[in-house]
DNA sequence: TGAAATGTTGGGGCG
DNA sequence: ACGCCCCAACATTTC
């Protein structure tokens, strides 16, 4: 256990000598990134006075990476839904906008705070700023504790006996699977004990005020298409994917075209449901009916991921800046700003590249598969900086994860932790036939391909010129010829990374 | 959580 | 009947 390990943990048990529990203060829940009442031990634990709940809008970088658009968007779905769900329960969420440390302490002054408890964070910015919230809380006699209601397990439960972290996800899993069973999530809380807001505390804003949501123009509209922002919309899609969803998990959850996934990702984002949840729900459902075993394992592994994620980040704060084998430092990558904006806007000219960068746009969602090949096509096809992409994914994506967003991008350049080896290269066709067989997904997000024929819609280049009239095309026209030859874009990026490699041998 | 190139095998057409 | 070629189908290796 390394010693902010230690420190972490250690705080659970510690209660502050000298504390006057009967004194009209109050104990205050300092909420970030986790948004609901269920498995919510930072709630739980605050119960024994009327507490504060409070959120602190904070968008400097010392806080933790500032939100993307799609993200600062579902963030105020999450903070209006959570507002009803506190008041439902006799409570109420306070929002301040300021400098997160300054607030809570200056809020804990007004308080007379008993004590101040939150979720832990993985990032070092987050861990360094709640770490001396913390000391400074211990200093003026207010308890401070943390909890993890993030992961099923925190790096440092996984971590090897000498504190590093595996190297390797199936080593890491391996470690997390072979640890006593997750303890038991908690219930929500029925009656919430609310304290009033001090008169010398600093101001509240509404939500609105925060500026969350974009207005001019409002591009907002079909945001997460497909699910239901809060802890009931998370409570219920979790039902209904064990209930319906996990059977065909494993044999689905590539295909682009079918809702197979568990559609969890921008809930766990925003913490408005717990993955100890998910994970006891899961593994509920396999054990009573064992059929569903194979679905369960897989499904949990990619809960594992996000896991093994936090405990990268953990361990390297520059995740998302540096990659983790240090030869990747030398690639040449390409500057090329006008094949990155064909990317990004959907007109690369191949369709199942498109279509998933038009439902990012759209939807601030892109299935997962899709994601692998649209960002293997930016890396290896256009030999753009994983990095940019990386930065359009936190921009665009709803679910944007500190942790899991650069963890994926590194492990599609191949410069990461596990990775796929570089000169593994997704044939964008190929990958379109198997997991877009009939075209159904291509022809949802590039509508004027939609008229082609199944075995036309994933390389329209190659049809007939009859078939492209019939189905009202212009290529080049009404949509892009392909902006790089995949055979010639492929050997290019074999030669390029040989050319790295040659480098750094000496 | 690949794809392409290369190697191997075996069936069938054919002289 | 036999060897030869072609090539699909599968396996292995290389990128």
């Amino acid at each position: 256990m390394s010693r902010l390990a230690r420190r972490i943990a250690g705080g659970e048990r510690e209660t502050a000598a000298g504390q006057d529990l009967s004194s009209p203060g109050a104990d205050i829940v300092w909420l970030r990134d986790d948004f609901r009442l269920d498995d919510q031990p930072a709630i739980d634990a605050a119960q024994s006075h009327p507490a504060l709940y409070v959120y602190v809008h904070d968008d400097s970088a010392r806080n933790g990476r500032p939100l993307g658009g799609a993200a600062r968007w579902r963030l105020a779905q999450s903070l209006q839904s959570f507002a009803k769900r506190l008041a439902a329960r006799g409570a109420r969420l306070d929002i301040v906008s300021g400098e997160a440390d300054r607030t809570i302490l200056a809020l804990a002054r007004a308080a007379k705070a008993h004590r101040v408890v939150w979720t832990r964070r993985y990032e070092a910015v987050s861990i360094a700023l709640d770490g001396s919230v913390k000391t400074s809380l211990r200093e003026h006699g207010v308890v401070a504790l943390s909890f993890n209601g993030r992961l099923m397990r925190e790096p440092w439960e996984v971590a090897k006996p000498d504190g590093a972290p595996s190297g390797s996800f199936s080593a890491f899993w391996r470690r997390h699977r072979a640890l006593p069973a997750l303890p038991a999530p908690s219930p929500a809380q029925d009656r919430l004990m609310q304290a009033p807001w001090p008169e010398d505390a600093p101001q509240r804003v509404t939500i609105e005020a925060l500026r969350l949501t974009p207005v001019k123009p409002d591009w907002s509209g079909e945001l997460a298409l497909g699910e239901t922002p809060g802890e009931e919309g998370a409570l219920a899609t979790l039902a209904s994917f064990v209930d319906s969803g996990l059977a065909s998990y494993a044999e689905g959850r590539d295909l682009t075209a079918r809702e197979a996934t568990s559609r969890l990702s921008a809930h766990l984002r925003f913490g408005e449901i717990s993955p100890r949840r998910i994970a006891v729900a899961v593994e509920a459902a396999a054990a009573a009916q064992p059929a569903l075993l194979g679905d369960a394992e897989k499904y949990l592994a990619e809960l594992g991921w996000r896991d093994f994620a936090a405990a990268l980040l953990y361990r390297h704060p520059n995740l998302a800046t540096r990659p983790l084998r240090a030869q990747f430092e030398r690639f040449p990558w390409r500057d090329d700003d006008t094949g990155f904006r064909a990317w990004a806007r959907g007109l690369t000219g191949y369709p199942i590249v498109d279509a998933g960068m038009r439902q990012l746009w759209r939807t601030g969602y892109m299935h997962n598969r899709v994601r692998m090949i649209a960002a293997s096509f930016l890396i290896k096809h256009l030999l753009i900086d994983w990095r940019r992409g990386e930065q359009w994914f936190w921009d665009t994506l709803a679910d944007a994860d500190p942790a899991s967003n650069p963890l994926n991008w590194q492990w599609v350049a191949g410069s990461g932790a596990d990775a796929a080896p570089f000169f593994r290269i997704f044939n964008p066709m190929l990958q379109a036939e198997k997991f877009d067989p009939d075209g159904a997904y291509t022809r949802r997000w590039v509508p004027e391909l939609a008229r082609l024929e199944a075995l036309d819609i994933h390389a329209p280049w190659r049809a007939s010129s009859d078939a492209l009239n019939r189905a009202g095309i212009v290529l080049g026209k009404t949509y892009p010829t392909p902006i790089v030859d995949h055979a010639q874009a492929r050997a290019r990026a074999l030669a390029v990374f040989d050319e790295m490699r040659g480098e750094t041998k000496d």
